[in-house]
DNA sequence: CGGAATGTTGAGCTGCTTCAATCGTCGTGG
DNA sequence: CCACGACGATTGAAGCAGCTCAACATTCCG
């Protein structure tokens, strides 16, 4: 049976805020209803638009674009609790395509009552610019990351920052997670070739810093990662959950 | 004197969708006066909670991001209607600093007014959601550029991108466009070194493709220039103007 | 068992970086 | 008015980080 916003899985990990009883009473009406899909399935199209918006509540995807000539840049990792289709939602039409790693279950939410939110439910609303707002801000973290990092320093910051995430989502625990990427996808996120992405984790590895094999990450020295990869370990801040 | 909304300057340009007249009268409120400053001067600082957003009028800008060992990406450019502020007026402070490259001019709007927006014209605070969706949607495309285009495909890819638009904004015409920014600025907004950016430059004006000299941008041929950035030559969309 | 998908490793090459020197322009102080 | 220094653009040269090509290993599944 459909879970309902009440007994969400994800209210109160500690990567959200939590909810008014208000708030929680518009969610139920604004879920529609849920969607399982299998691995590997598009569930959002880049230049299509959907009726519907999503959030992930089980399982891990991604979010990508194509060049004409087939490149494909992997634009982020999609995890539990993520938000799907904003773009389609305000804009329209879906500037990139969201594909699940993993089997999946999504909330559905109907994209007409996005106008409704913001007549009669301003909070929520902020809510939904503060989620674009965040996501424009880790896009620019990731821009300067594949723009002047190396390919050690970008390895080392997507796993850390894949970690972090996982740890204040419940899925990592004491330096490992369950990850269902392929290594051309995290390839393709960082601006890396395969062979590349595949060497630099191998020397990770080596260095006892962090491996990841058989998807499952595991995080040996937390710290020399974040002082490859340049950056601090801070958590992500909490945010608001749809 | 200052510039009132009704008379702006930027009203009617291409890039913009109009406004009617309520939301003109609200403008009118929300904007509380204009800035002017310095070609070189810091606009917003990140880190920085400033109690104040922009919109550009006058003059160009960037926005960049440090890494903490002082390389440098900047994640775009700052064009006249561009809105400055928005991650710190949701989010509570700046994730990049934006700084003036030329003398500008800029609508100043107060922060704490941003819910009151919310509150009470929820049309405005669609369209701040939509420019929130448009901004991840081009720092996307731009992530893109830089994680698997060549050297030649982002600069062709930039300088389109940047003629493009200023076409639309009423700065480009017959394939000329000023364009104030250094050499080393587009190298670090596309993750080239200055070097190769100057010697990419070069091919293209050896090609009779485009020539950007003396902070002037003049396009010979726009389809060979689309073509070599292996995108099309579609013009933005208009959007909502703060 | 065969084939497809993913991961791993070797080898050679090149696009891009880094280092470094030169040039032109412009504002400043003597 | 000129010398000086700062800054940005330009060009040469050398080196290497990361790419491509290619072969092989491993796992999984029908």
């Amino acid at each position: 049976m459909a879970t309902n916003c009440q007994n969400c899985p994800l209210r109160g990990r500690q990567l959200f805020v939590d909810l008014t009883s208000d708030e929680l009473d518009f969610m139920k009406e604004f879920k529609i209803g849920e969607l399982s899909v299998d691995a590997g399935t598009t569930v959002l199209l880049e230049g299509s638009s959907s009726p519907q918006l999503y959030t992930a509540l089980y399982g891990m995807g991604l979010r990508y674009k194509m060049l004409d000539d087939g490149r494909r840049q992997v634009v982020n990792f999609v995890f539990p609790g993520d938000f799907i289709g904003l773009q389609a939602g305000v804009m329209g039409e879906m500037q990139h395509t969201v594909e699940a790693t993993t089997n999946m279950t999504l909330c559905v939410f109907s994209r007409s009552e996005i106008w409704s939110l913001f007549k009669h439910q301003p909070e929520r609303a902020y809510d939904l610019t503060w989620l674009a707002a965040q996501e424009e801000h880790f896009l620019g973290e990731t821009l300067a990351t594949v723009g002047q990092r190396n390919g050690a320093e970008r390895i080392a910051w997507g796993l850390l920052k894949i970690y972090l995430k996982g740890e204040q989502l419940g899925l990592a625990k004491d330096g490992v997670m369950k990850l269902s990427y392929k290594q051309a996808e995290i390839a393709d996120a960082l601006g890396l070739s395969l062979v590349h992405t595949n060497r630099t984790l191998k020397s990770l590895r080596e260095k006892q810093i962090a491996a990841w094999q058989n998807d499952i990450l595991t995080i040996w020295d937390l710290e020399g990662l974040a002082k490859i990869a340049g950056t601090g370990l801070d958590r992500p801040k909490p945010r608001p959950l749809f």
